[in-house]
DNA sequence: CGGTTTTGACCCGCGC
DNA sequence: GCGCGGGTCAAAACCG
């Protein structure tokens, strides 16, 4: 590889290069240490995707008794920061099953409600994931399409226009709340699974929140551009069946996206675990259409579980066309 | 012996 | 300019 003959940075490559922080988020990904050592420790091309696939960030709360959700990777904990108004922790962690796995993942209690674990997601996978979350996370793909998509009826679909909502969706089973906040500089999707009830009576049936569905409610009255956000531009089979589907609606379309969230939810519910994968897929899943440029082939989506008919936005390790910022002399 | 967790220090953006 | 808060690294400690 090209390996950039370090010219004497000096500290002022840590957080220096004003102008390099430019392109991307600023205080990110390119952070190292004082030139103490590591001379040019990352290529640029993993910087450049990471930075990329950064825009994505899926929030995922549901009920675990550990005190990390197990997706089926593999992660190593890098640090552990007390939250200001929260009595527990707020930890780390990062995927250690690639070499270059740029996905971050914090984990964080509610300071409220202890049983809540609150998993935040970030980046893609570099690396495919097991089968089992493969499936799992296709299923969702679709929801997730939907969600993204935002052109359910009022009835299933509701908009929340408040200060950081840009878009709400309830799925129709309610047994799941998806939002999609737009305030960050990036698009964040949190999955409310806290008060899934898997029937069993240890949480009311009921909606969650009835305040928040009646401000969805409120809000759901003004048409609100989602697709525009991320890009008008989903995969293909997870955005035709989700045209579909949304397109049917008023006939037996209707029916099959109702399925097909249903089948999703009741995955989520079934096992908590999957969240995790779920937000993994999500993150891919936005990532990738907001960040698939002009181009075609944008993006990922390689099939490398081999289900039929379903998506795998899991994996995305495109995103080369980007230039790349090494230059610069 | 290797990998992971723990823990302090550091950096950086932001607000005052 | 300084302080605050959040996020990350990295050396040591810990464990298998």
């Amino acid at each position: 590889m090209p390996l950039p003959s370090f010219e004497h940075h000096g500290h002022h490559e840590r957080g220096g290069s004003p102008e390099a922080m430019q392109g991307w988020l600023p205080s990110k990904v390119p952070k190292f240490l004082p030139a103490a050592k590591g001379p040019e420790p990352p290529p640029p091309e993993a910087a450049a995707a990471a930075a990329t696939m950064r825009k994505a960030r899926v929030s995922v709360r549901a009920r675990s008794e550990a005190a990390m959700i197990s997706d089926g990777c593999q992660w190593r904990k890098y640090g552990q920061k007390m939250a200001k108004g929260n009595p527990c922790p707020r930890a780390y962690y990062r995927c250690t099953m690639a070499a270059g796995c740029p996905v971050r993942k914090q984990v964080q209690r509610c300071a409220e409600d202890r049983t809540v674990l609150i998993t935040t997601y970030e980046g893609n996978h570099n690396h495919p994931l097991p089968p089992a979350a493969m499936a799992m996370a296709s299923t969702t793909a679709a929801a997730a399409s939907m969600l993204l998509s935002g052109s359910m009826p009022s009835a299933d679909g509701l908009m929340a226009g408040g200060s950081n909502f840009l878009a709400r969706a309830v799925l129709p089973c309610s047994s799941s709340v998806a939002t999609i906040s737009a305030s960050a500089p990036f698009p964040t999707v949190t999955l409310d699974l806290t008060q899934t009830a898997p029937g069993q009576g240890a949480s009311p049936p009921r909606a969650p929140e009835p305040a928040q569905l009646q401000a969805a409610l409120a809000e759901a009255a003004r048409p609100v551009s989602l697709p525009q956000l991320f890009g008008q531009k989903l995969y293909d089979q997870s955005k035709l069946s989700a045209v579909q589907a949304v397109a049917g609606t008023n006939g037996d379309g209707g029916a099959q996206l109702a399925d097909t969230v249903n089948a999703a939810t009741a995955v989520i519910a079934s096992d908590p675990n999957f969240t995790a994968v779920l937000a993994a897929a999500l993150t891919s899943y936005i990532g990738s259409s907001s960040g698939s440029g002009s181009g075609s082939a944008g993006g990922g989506a390689t099939a490398a579980g081999g289900s039929s008919g379903t998506v795998q936005p899991l994996v995305s390790s495109g995103g080369d066309s980007c230039s790349r910022d090494d230059t610069t002399g």
